[in-house]
DNA sequence: TTGTGTGAAAGTTTTCACAGCA
DNA sequence: TGCTGTGAAAACTTTCACACAA
């Protein structure tokens, strides 16, 4: 967003008002992975940017598959932003034949029990949109096909081996965290 | 979950044991609100169920507008969770002429110009699935006629007075916390 | 002058361990 | 016996304040 403005570097308290934090809390939190800031004019952009991907391990380039394109697959699908964290969504699956073969954007839906060609694409990341009722089963194949993280959409636990990650997004329990500060 | 299996009471530990975490730390959480457990047969499913609505202030029922009828947000009106956590979806609305008018499930959608009447209405809380462009100009609308609280689909920061609480769900960022753990 | 990096202090959270209730 | 609620200890995080670099 900074480099879009043609910002080249930035200080740790004009990142902080931005997020809503302290100058020395962001500096703290920088220095546990090393000093990257220059006294007098803060942080490179550039480099900055590069450090967190990095640390966050997203530097390297992650393809991502979408399971279940109805609704909401569609909207993760004309979502732009994946590139911006080193995601490249390159394939979606779906059970209902009138999808199955269209192209949106990039991608082309295929038959989700070609589900297992996923450990021969190198693909570790899914996110999942299907219906609560399919979420369990699907998971279980993902599993098998040597998934590692998953962005479940389903309102639902899942169980899965501890080697594999889930991060669950449930809109109601978002949501449930407002009126606490509403009062 | 639990009184949907017919349970009527759980431990500290087979909490802890659901969600991830440890006995004593769910038993110290809810110290800090009172003490609402039975030594020997731990904590009533219905009356804890009713103590963690009242602390998140869920337990008088909040009425939520949903802006933007696109994919997402069709997604969101299909969702059958919100009442769960005491909300009720009563309203959407649109810019499209095509979809202006019609009824999906209980809610019809009105025209965006409609939006001022939120205040008459007594909603207080949105969800904003609009497109990242039209998301400030909307907001701003929404503030305008009183809203307290957003649940924001853009992956862009919105510009809000202070007394407005907004939760942000960025997919990319959520997805951008899974390669730490991936390795 | 502006603004980093960091020890040390203050504050908070987590963990432990156990007295005591149903 | 099974399980809670909670003081006290341990661990961790945040804040402060300042030496020093550009």
């Amino acid at each position: 967003m900074l480099a879009a403005q043609g910002k080249t570097n930035i200080s740790s308290s004009a990142i902080a008002d931005i997020i809503g934090t302290n100058a020395w809390q962001i500096r703290k939190d920088f220095s546990y992975f090393g000093a990257f800031g220059k006294p007098g004019s803060g942080y490179d952009i550039d480099k900055l940017s590069k450090q967190i991907s990095k640390i966050l391990k997203i530097n390297k380039g992650h393809k991502v598959a979408l399971i279940g394109v109805g609704n909401l697959g569609s909207a993760v699908l004309a979502y732009k932003g994946f590139a911006n964290y080193g995601f490249d969504l390159v394939v979606a699956f779906d059970s209902d034949p009138k999808r199955i073969g269209k192209k949106l954007g990039e991608v082309t839906i295929e038959n989700i029990s070609k589900i297992n060609s996923l450990k021969k694409r190198n693909i570790t990341v899914a996110i999942l949109a299907v219906p609560e009722s399919a979420a369990q089963q699907v998971t279980d194949t993902l599993v098998k096909t040597g998934i590692k993280g998953i962005l479940n959409f389903s309102p639902c636990y899942l169980q899965v081996p501890k080697s594999v990650r889930i991060i669950t997004i449930d809109i109601a329990i978002d949501l449930a965290r407002l009126p606490y500060y509403i009062g």
